[in-house]
RNA sequence: CGGGGUGUGGCGCAGCGGAUUAGCGCGCAUGGUUUGGGACCAUGAGGUCGGCGGUUCAAAUCCGCCCACCCCGACCA
C-alpha cells in the first residue's frame, strides 16, 4: 500500500475528548473515527489490524473444534420476552419497529438464537459436543460509552457457544475454550489473567474473565499475591474477621444527637466501627429493600443483587426512605416489620453492636443477632477491598484495575430448559443440553492491546497484528535513484508476500519518521541517498533503538528472518 | 439517571465586562526554495461561532430552554 494513496491522515494534534492512550492513538495514526457516543467507523488501517485479530480468533476456535457460522442480529422481541432478558438487558437493548409495526430487537448477544439453532438440529448425544461460534456485531445502548473502543454501543464480538452431555463434558468443553482463549491472548501480545467472574445479565453459574491489568481498565481485581487467589471485585469474598467472644449484654437506647453516619455514631459513643451495623436502603423492581451489615464494610451491590435475584437494583431516593418510615441516620433492623431485609453475614462476626434506635437521634447498644432482630436473607454482600484477608490464604489481599477481554460463562441449562433444547441420551432418555458460553469483544481487544503496546511516540504493535509489517520508508522521492530503488525494492518485497506500506510521499525525514512510529509497523526500511551509496536499505525494528544497514540483495533475507 | 466539564473552519485553541470584514497555529490547495527526526516563503480555499428563543440600535459575547460530546459513578465484551 502506498502511503500517498491511504485513506486516512496521521493526526498532529490529538481531539481533545480522547483521554486513554488507546483511543489517542488510534485517533492520531487514522485508524478510528468516531460517529456519534460509542459508534466508530474503522479506517483501512484499524480495519486491517482488526481483521487480523478475527483470524487468529478464528484460527484459535477452529483448532478447539468450534465452528463458524453467522446469526441474525436483527431478532423478533419476543425471542426476549420469553426468555425474559428483555427485562435483565433493559434499556440496554435497542430497538426497532418495521414497517408492519412489529418490534425487532439488535442483538446484544446471541444466546436465545443460538439454543433455537441448537433445539432444531441437536437431536442425539451422538451430536455432542458441539461448538458453535460467529464473529458478529452487537449493539448494547450502554449507559457511558467511555475510552474510544473500550467501551462502545456497536462492536464486534466473537461469541462462542458449546452444548454437551453432562457437566463433566462441559467442564472439557470449558477447559479448550480456557486454552483457546489464552492462547488467543499470547498471540495478540497480551498478558492476560484469568479470574473469577460475576455471571451478570447472561445467567448461568460458573464463569471467568480475562484481565489485562492496566490503570485505565474499568474493573477492579482483587487478589492475593501469595496464594494466587484473583477475582473480580464485583465477585471477591475475603474472611470477615471475627471480633472477641463476649456474654451478651441486654439492649440499651443511648441519646446520640447529631450523629448520623457510621463515623459520627463511633465516634459519639467511643467504638469501632467494626463494632456498628450500618444501614443501607435500595430499590429493587419497586421494592424497598433494607440491607445491613457491620459499620466498617460496604456493601457489593452485584453480590446484593445476585442475592435477590432482582434485574435492577439500585440507591433508595429520600422520598422512599421517607415513606417507607425508616429513620435515615437512626436506623436498625431491630423491630423492623414489613420491609425485606437483608444482611451481610458480619453480622454475626461479633456482639453487641451499636445500632440506629429507629428514632432520630437515638441508637441501641448491644444489639445481637438473631436475639434482637430478624432478617429475611443473610449471606456474603460484602465488598473486598485492598488490605483485607485473603479468602484462600488469609494473608493481606491487593487491587489493581483491569480491563475485561475476554468473559467465558457456564450456562448449564438455563436456556435448553427454558427453549426446549433437549437431546436423547445413550439411554433414550429426553434431557437438555449443557450449555457454556465464550465471548471476546474484538475492538476492545484491540484497544487494550495498544494500552499495553506503546511509548510516547505511537503504537508498537506486535507482528501478528501489524497492519503492515514493514513501512518502507523513501527519503527524498524527488531523486530519480531513491525513487527507483524504492519502487524495486516495494514491487519485489511485496512479490514475495511481505506486506508493505511504502511511504512515498514528498514529506521531510521528520515527518515520515514520526509518522512510522506513529503507526508503529513492526519493521521501517528506509531507503535513502545516503543508504544507495552502499546499496543498503536500513532496517529498524519500532521496538528498539538500533539502526542496522543491509545490503539490498539481503533485504529479503533479513525481513524474513525478523518477522518471523 | 446523578455529579463535573466542553461546544468557535478537518484538528488544537484565542476572542466571551456587547461594536465594523470572527482571529491564530496545524492541516488542505497552488507556486517556488528545501530534504536523515514533525522545513521555509508567497498566495489561496474553507466558519449556520452546537440549536432554538429572548434582551438590545447592535449578540460568538448577556438571559432562558434544548441538544451533542467528554470525564466520574450504576452496566458489560
Amino acid at each position: 500500500m502506498r502511503l500517498s494513496n491511504l485513506f486516512g491522515k496521521t493526526l498532529r494534534e490529538v481531539p481533545a475528548e480522547a483521554e486513554t492512550a488507546s483511543h489517542q492513538l488510534l485517533l492520531k495514526a487514522g485508524m478510528i473515527q468516531q460517529l456519534t457516543a460509542g459508534v466508530y467507523s474503522y479506517l483501512p488501517l484499524g480495519w486491517r489490524a482488526l481483521h487480523k485479530m478475527e483470524q487468529i480468533i478464528r484460527e484459535e476456535m477452529d483448532a478447539a473444534g468450534a465452528q463458524e457460522l453467522c446469526m441474525p442480529v436483527l431478532q423478533p422481541i419476543e425471542m426476549w420476552h420469553e426468555s425474559g432478558r428483555d427485562l435483565a438487558f433493559g434499556k440496554s437493548l435497542f430497538t426497532v419497529t418495521d414497517r408492519r409495526e412489529r418490534q425487532l430487537v439488535l442483538a446484544p448477544t446471541h444466546e436465545e438464537m443460538v439454543t433455537e439453532l441448537a433445539r432444531r438440529y441437536v437431536k442425539s448425544y451422538r451430536d455432542l459436543p458441539l461448538m458453535l461460534y460467529q464473529i458478529q456485531t452487537k449493539f448494547r445502548d450502554e449507559p457511558r460509552p467511555r475510552g474510544g473502543l473500550l467501551r462502545v454501543r456497536e462492536f464486534s464480538m466473537k461469541d462462542c457457544y458449546s452444548f454437551d452431555a453432562d457437566e463433566a463434558a462441559l467442564d472439557l468443553s470449558y477447559k479448550s475454550m480456557v486454552q483457546a482463549y489464552k492462547n488467543i491472548y499470547t498471540r495478540c501480545g497480551l498478558n492476560a489473567m484469568l479470574i473469577e467472574a460475576d455471571s451478570g445479565a447472561i445467567g448461568g453459574k460458573d464463569s471467568h474473565e480475562f484481565m489485562v491489568a492496566t490503570e485505565v481498565g474499568e474493573d477492579e481485581i482483587i487478589y492475593c499475591s501469595r496464594c494466587g487467589y484473583v477475582a473480580n471485585a464485583e465477585r471477591a469474598s475475603f474472611v470477615k474477621m471475627k471480633l472477641n467472644e463476649e456474654p451478651l449484654l441486654p439492649l440499651q437506647e443511648v441519646a446520640t444527637p447529631g450523629a448520623k453516619t457510621i463515623e459520627e455514631v463511633a465516634n459519639f459513643l467511643g467504638v469501632p466501627k467494626n463494632r456498628t451495623l450500618k444501614a443501607v436502603f435500595y430499590s429493587t423492581d419497586g421494592e424497598l429493600i433494607f440491607v445491613t451489615i457491620r459499620g466498617d464494610l460496604e456493601v457489593n451491590e452485584v453480590k446484593l443483587k445476585n442475592a435477590l435475584k432482582s434485574a435492577e437494583l439500585r440507591l433508595a431516593n429520600d422520598e422512599e426512605v421517607r415513606r417507607s418510615g425508616l429513620v435515615a441516620g437512626s436506623a436498625s433492623a431491630v423491630g423492623l416489620k414489613g420491609i425485606k431485609i437483608v444482611a451481610d453475614d458480619s453480622i454475626t462476626s461479633g456482639h453487641n453492636f451499636v445500632v440506629g434506635a429507629n428514632k432520630d437521634g437515638y441508637h441501641l447498644k448491644n444489639a445481637n443477632y438473631p436475639r434482637d432482630f430478624a432478617v429475611d436473607i443473610i449471606t456474603d454482600i460484602a465488598l473486598a477491598r485492598a488490605g483485607y484477608q485473603c479468602p484462600k490464604c488469609g494473608s493481606s489481599l491487593m487491587s489493581r484495575r483491569g480491563i475485561e477481554i475476554g468473559h467465558i460463562f457456564k450456562l448449564g441449562t438455563v436456556f435448553s430448559q427454558r427453549q426446549g433444547a433437549l437431546y436423547i441420551d445413550r439411554e433414550g432418555v429426553q434431557k437438555p443440553l449443557v450449555m457454556g458460553c465464550y465471548g471476546i469483544g474484538i475492538g476492545r481487544l484491540l484497544a487494550a492491546v495498544i494500552e499495553e503496546n506503546h511509548d510516547e511516540k505511537g503504537i508498537i504493535w506486535p507482528v501478528s497484528l501489524a497492519p503492515y509489517q514493514v513501512y518502507l520508508c523513501a527519503l527524498g522521492m524527488d531523486e530519480r535513484a531513491v525513487a527507483e530503488a524504492a519502487e524495486k525494492l516495494y514491487t519485489e518485497l511485496c512479490g514475495k508476500g511481505f506486506e508493505l506500506l511504502f511511504d512515498d510521499r514528498k514529506e521531510s525525514p521528520g515527518v515520515k519518521f514520526n509518522d512510522a512510529d506513529l503507526m508503529g509497523m513492526p519493521v521501517r526500511l528506509t531507503v535513502s541517498r545516503r543508504t544507495l551509496k552502499s546499496s543498503s536499505a536500513e532496517v529498524k525494528l519500532r521496538t528498539g533503538k538500533d539502526i542496522e544497514l543491509v545490503p539490498l540483495a539481503e533485504v529479503t533475507e533479513r525481513l524474513r528472518a525478523l518477522l518471523k
